[in-house]
DNA sequence: ACCCCACCTTAAGAAAGCCTTAAGGATTCG
DNA sequence: CGAATCCTTAAGGCTTTCTTAAGGTGGGGT
């Protein structure tokens, strides 16, 4: 499996010395030139370690691991020309998992950042982040048939589950009634009974804050569900 | 949950150092002075991580972090007077998870320990030496075949220690009945009784407190049996 | 502003799944 | 070969979940 790396530095030469490294090791690299555009390009494709200067215009390195952190759960090895040991110290307490002082060496870089990605991929099937779908604050994993709501963790019967986890997997997708009631019941005859709405209702209690104003299992209007693409 | 950390060193001035700052932490310290007695005492304690020294009698750190690579899946961190480059990415292709050069802060270091810590028991709090098993209270030691709650030993019998080691091995991830019955009787045709059931039954009795209100083996409605990840 | 239709809410009966118990058959071990 | 342990089966009770139906609410086209 190819695994994408970003590098996120403002200084474009960095960037461009440190992708020419990776993508001779057979990395793909991805680079944003701000902590913003960072997390941009995140929430759009799947990144499985972070390569982060910590100074940055528009979003600093530093509050930029801590959103990650918020949201994923991928290795961020940390970059800057302070050699500070106090500096190295806040940025490892912020949450990197490797910190890598300017200037350095592109092939200890490398040797760490495989040193990261193997410990990630070693733990195995258990760990990867297949089967776990989610969007802003909520989260779907399914191998657990867990769901958790800003880290609080949701209890949802099986037909529930079975629906928000088909939203929430398609985020952003609207399913109209009947597709939804073939895709959790596995079964043509369509009741034209209303149980989608009971249970949608059920789900709404659980996860929302605001049942009148949901924040993520929302409808269209004439078509049906989605659950909101954060 | 107490961290053990294993500190290897020839230099007894260095591991008592570092044994104040991690105790002051809260970590349980173990010492070795070489790579020999680091892996003895290894096969007989569980421990959460390892810092190594790499220039060492008896067994030197890198041939050292290799055996432990081979049998067990914790952090290794590399020590090192050698601050070339070289020594460095060498280091970590052998498997360290990091590498810090002497003389070194030791608030760095703790820094570092933390946040390898940090990452191994987000992934999912299973500790992972070979063949123990545990989560919260729980081990199941499949060396020994045996069972412990809060220390105290609990006689299985082989179908419930092998159902119980399923579910403790992989804590947190809801098992079907169907797929406790392939795992453990190694069969297709899946009978349709309650055999699992109770053997469920069986186990909570001897593991649980409260055999109504179960803390490890708990079910999921609709879907399975876990045990509880703590 | 009105009305229709889509969606929401509620509660209660029906269904499904889990738990418990006990007894007979299989297996192991002395 | 006999006894003890372990496994399986089955039936009934219990709890949780699903469905249904009836009535309320509110968007949006006319």
């Amino acid at each position: 499996m190819k695994m994408n790396i970003l590098v996120c530095d403002d200084d474009k030469e960095i960037v461009e010395a440190i992708e020419i490294y990776l993508k001779n090791e057979g990395f793909n690299v991805l680079s944003a030139f701000n902590g913003r555009e960072a997390l941009d390009m995140m929430s759009s494709t799947s990144v499985h370690l972070v390569i982060m200067d910590i100074m940055m215009p528009v979003m600093d390195g530093v509050r930029a691991t801590l959103k990650i952190r918020e949201k994923y759960n991928i290795p961020v090895i940390m970059l800057s020309a302070k050699s500070e040991d106090t500096d190295k110290i806040l940025g490892l307490n912020m949450g990197a998992d490797d910190y890598v002082t300017k200037p350095f060496n592109p092939l200890e870089l490398l040797a760490r950042v495989k040193s990261q990605l193997r410990r990630y991929t070693s733990l195995g099937s258990q760990v990867r982040v297949e089967g776990v779908f989610q969007s802003g604050g909520l989260t779907v994993n399914d191998c657990r048939k867990e769901v958790t709501v800003d880290g609080e963790a949701v209890k949802l019967t099986p037909v529930e589950y079975k629906i928000l986890r088909l939203l929430t997997e398609n985020a952003g997708r609207v399913f109209s009634i009947e597709q939804i009631y073939e895709q959790v019941w596995n079964e043509q005859p369509f009741s034209p009974a209303n149980t989608v709405a009971v249970h949608i209702r059920h789900i709404r209690e659980k996860i929302e804050i605001n049942t009148k104003e949901p924040k993520y299992l929302k409808v269209v209007w004439g078509i049906g569900y989605k659950v909101e693409a954060f």
